[in-house]
RNA sequence: GGUGCCAUAGCUCAGUUGGUAGAGCACAGGACUGAAAAUCCUGGUGUCCCUGGUUCGAUUCCUGGUGGCACCA
């Protein structure tokens, strides 16, 4: 049995960076699909606080088709494991449609599960065993962890919950053979957009401003009648959280405004660290800059995309 | 115009019984496998308003400016 390499383009970046509209029209050239690596803008109802400018799917007119867009009701709870199933099965699809499959978005997490091939299981929620674990202390749940050999992730003991979940995910395996399922070995191409530092900031601040006028509050406010709690509301983006702290009262308009603008400068920043520590870990770049030339910037996309799947023996 | 108070990091402010200074936020770097736009770690970036004086030494005390605030005219 000969290990097939299946291609997979991706686009990356900082947000703000113009992924979308960039992605979507190298999709149109190649004839290929979208698959969203995003992880606000899976909810549906959530639009313009998560940047979903679906508008950015049309091409001269042509609609181009993306996934793991609105798959899931807002206020549900969504993960990294449910990505990378949903995720296998699409790019199955779109395979199998002869489609190139472009991979486009900016939660490193959830890139990186793809790119670097994560292992992941089912753990269903175990009831039993959380109500067990609720009485014990936080230093007894780091030592009952710790019995499951040294940590599989380094954020597992930062809060009660990440450490419950982390126990009741080691007890699983512990309980089942590893998954020895053969994925199709990935041949990648992944492109990164960035802006410089400066033009990074003023971007984002002008979205923001544009996101305002488009009626980013009064999104956030239908949410909430709809019965989204404010405390719900804290996690899912940015956005979402200044914004209903501003109609929890907390903030004032103009102190939710400066400090949502500041912290999604803190996220992007956050993000180029993370692309970073993905190059580190194995995961060659190609970096274009966002302040070429468009056209430039995608015939140069074009040209890498079509090594790479003449090298895979795609046609296109 | 008079009197009083204030002037220290990008911002809000501590502080130095005279030995050139530190918090929060901002900012920068990093970590990252089931909430990842989450969560967490590290780092002080400075004409201490200007001028003259006292002093071995002044951001600190004193003189005179400048700017701001308050009260009185």
């Amino acid at each position: 049995m000969h290990t097939e390499r299946t291609p997979l383009i991706t686009v990356l970046g900082h947000t703000a960076a113009g992924k979308t509209g960039f992605a979507a029209r190298l999709a149109h050239r190649l004839n290929g699909e979208i698959l969203s690596a995003d992880s606000r803008q899976v909810y549906r109802g959530m639009n313009i606080g998560t940047g979903k400018d679906l508008q950015d799917y049309v091409v001269d007119g042509n609609p181009v088709p993306h996934h793991l867009i609105d798959v899931v009701d807002a206020g549900t709870e969504y993960n990294v494991y449910r990505f990378k199933n949903d995720f296998l099965r699409a790019y199955t699809d779109i395979r199998q449609r002869g489609k190139v499959p472009v991979l486009c978005g900016g939660s490193g997490l959830y890139l990186e599960a793809i790119l670097r091939d994560y292992s992941m299981l089912h753990v269903p929620v175990d009831e039993a065993l959380r109500a067990d674990l609720e009485s014990r202390s936080y230093e007894e749940l780091k030592s009952l962890l710790a019995l499951y050999g040294p940590l599989h992730n380094t954020t597992d003991t930062v809060n009660r919950k990440r450490l419950v979940r982390a126990i009741e995910i080691a007890m699983h395996q512990g309980s089942q053979e590893t998954e020895d399922r053969k994925p199709a070995e990935l041949d990648s191409l992944v492109l990164g957009i960035r802006f410089e530092r400066m033009n990074r900031r003023d971007r984002i601040t002008r979205r923001l401003e544009q996101r305002l006028k488009e009626g980013l509050v009064e999104e956030v406010e239908a949410l909430h009648r709809q019965g989204i709690s404010h405390e719900k509301l804290e996690y899912y983006g940015l956005e979402y959280r200044f914004v209903s702290r501003y109609l929890a009262r907390i903030l004032t308009y103009e102190e939710m405004v400066s400090g949502l603008n500041t912290a999604i400068h803190q996220f992007a920043k956050r993000q180029m660290t993370y692309f970073r520590g993905m190059e580190r870990r194995g995961i060659d770049i190609v970096w274009l800059r966002g302040e070429n030339p468009p056209e430039d910037t995608l015939e140069r996309a074009v040209d890498l995309s079509r090594v790479l799947l003449a090298r895979s023996g795609s046609v296109i």
